[in-house]
DNA sequence: AATGAATGAGCCTTCATTCAT
DNA sequence: TATGAATGAAGGCTCATTCAT
């Protein structure tokens, strides 16, 4: 072997990959299985034998990886918010600290932070968060904690700093986070039949510039 | 029998009228069970058997009255989004014409508004809705159609109306509208935990007021 | 039909017959196959597969009737045990009162006893009971009182009634039932296998003798 | 490696004995806990994964060293035999040869005897050569060999000393011996409900005296 | 020699649905 | 009309067993 050739994977031969990763990527190809079954079909819909089946594994691989349907379940909906929120945080980071024209850098902002929650995994997050917060406890705090909280944090933060620099006029940036995403997040449900329905993309801008509007003539400085 | 005789069991003695009763009672029954046991379990985790159990009713009367669980299901949407749109409806005609306090009368509308969007009832028909919408093809559409369309229609009129009469200013009432909603209700989901936590009174209000102010420092008149 | 033919069974025309009847002849049919397939198979081993096959019923209508594998191994540990004890209570009738010849009336009531307790139902409920005894709790009380208690209280109040008669001498009955009961079937468990092989009545006999033997050297009269 | 540099792994230096012995004590280690496994859950509900977990080893290692459950079934019941019948021979060999006194000497033996009978593993014995005498052929054959027949020939042999010594009058000391057995140990299975329950020593130590008696009754020479 | 990983088969149980009454 | 009874089909989970290391 080279000395420097690889240090998170075993080289090698095939085999020996096959097994030191493969059990790693068994793994994986389970959480994505389940992840797909899972946003398909509902929680008590889907099956082991369908999750199984999409992973190319035996059933019994899923209980020696993950213990049961419901494990599986809450190590999916864990994936997901981690997957969610970090696409999120990624399109807060082109939030304008100092913007050139206000309007269209929020615009384009909220178009990003949109994009996050329409895709089909985040959809598949929501609708399986809905339908199943009652049943498991604690998945909701779970989910939250690692996904819309840390995002309203970030975003507080950002509206904060404009306001600081003088571009809005803010009291409470938290509230006016949680205003903001429900301003711009307004008419995704009904223009996407709750994510049963691919969306026309200037429709959609539309729709996310008239909430930035609203936001603006809300908080813009009075003069 | 004298008339107020019984009132949760048929009388013997009137075969006819006591079956035609018993039938829409039955029905009614049927219903109500299946409501309260979908909105519990969700769709595919409730059994007919539960609600053939809830309900005081063989399992076979579901299927002569229903016909199976699909229809059942529909059957309970639409007339769960039928209840629902009239509480809005109801909550919507105290909206004020002619305000003498605008805030304190959209502070009020908004309450009733909300009450209504956190009860047991509401927030089942949305966890359903959101669980199932790519089950049922159709299913979103049909709910929209008598609950959130109508409701987003009446609240685009009383806001108009408000516009006309010179207390807000409004270039497009459905998108207020829907501005509104949003507003006031931007804080429900993280207060009650998707619908499985009691809320606290005050904290509501507060959120719901907030949302109000937002909305009038975007929509009141400039002067 | 005769009008006294049924009465516990309506006997009208044949389908509701074959209905009423039914649901006992099914109930009976599963018992009698589960009864079988324990018997064949011990518990752990037995699938409720086999014995609704065996049956001849679909794997539900156990459940309905039974509910569940433990149940029925109870109901059927039950019955075992009654039925036993009433070919164990049959065979005690034939005891001597008033003896003509003590030994062979002695040896005819214990080849009685004997053959019911070398028989395959007898063999099976004595297996069942050994290996499950631990594994149920209070299933060795309930088929103890249905069965070997009843028996000894028999055999002791018969032997009882020789000793009033001056023809045996017997200071603890239920001691000597015991000691009787242990010396005609010592040689059981080696002759038939543990019920696993067929048996010779002509060894049997003459080892049953030979208990019946040293039964009357320890218990008659010294004089 | 430096000799020191593992102390709770087996030292690296003595590999060959160590390997020979660390694969016996494997063995050991598998057929124990095999055998506490099987008494507590019997054969079909006790899983090969339990008792690699009891013994600590992985379970293949079961496969290496005893080639699957039948078999490792198999040879913890021979080691059962074997060990029950060295304590039972060991209790024979107290086996008086001269009296004292006869009544003393026979209840001291045949509470050792008894004492061997109402341990847990004989009574794990015996449950699981009842439950699988049927299912593994030539089982019951292999422990009568190793068990029950040792045990009645060297009783045999002793009362027919005693006989000789003209301590008793024995016509048949096998048959004796087996009437010894079963009198002392009738009351065994009821008293200890078949080993489940622990039993309490002064009511055991009159029954088997009651046996004795009774079998002194019937063999004490006549004069 | 010992093990981590994987699997085909099977088990107990439950479900939605339908007859026959 | 309403129901007791029955069933084919799955579902979640576990087991004995075997590779490849």
């Amino acid at each position: 072997m080279s000395p420097a050739e690889t240090t998170t994977t075993p080289p090698a031969a095939v085999p020996p990959a096959a097994s030191a990763r493969g059990r790693i990527d068994k793994r994986r190809a389970i959480l994505a299985a389940a992840t797909k079954v899972f946003a398909r079909e509902g929680y008590a819909q889907a099956s082991v034998d369908m999750i199984a089946a999409e992973a190319g594994v035996a059933k019994p691989t899923i209980y020696n990886h993950l213990g049961g349907k419901e494990n599986l379940f809450r190590a999916v909906m864990e994936e997901a918010a981690r997957d969610s929120s970090e696409k999120v945080q990624a399109a807060l980071r082109s939030f304008p600290a100092d913007p050139g024209d206000l309007r269209a850098d929020l615009v384009a902002v909220a178009m990003r932070l949109v994009d996050c929650m329409i895709g089909e995994d985040a959809w598949a997050l929501q609708r399986l968060l809905y339908a199943e917060a009652g049943h498991f406890p604690g998945l909701y705090e779970s989910v939250l904690v690692t996904g819309a909280d840390r995002t309203a944090d970030a975003l507080a933060g950002r509206l904060a700093r404009l306001a600081n620099a003088g571009h809005l006029e803010i009291a409470d940036p938290v509230r006016a986070a949680a205003h903001f995403q429900a301003l711009i997040g307004s008419e995704i449900p009904s223009l996407t039949a709750l994510g049963s329905r691919p969306i026309d993309a200037s429709t959609l801008e539309r729709a996310v510039a008239a909430g930035v509007d609203t936001f603006l003539r809300a908080f813009r400085p009075s003069r």
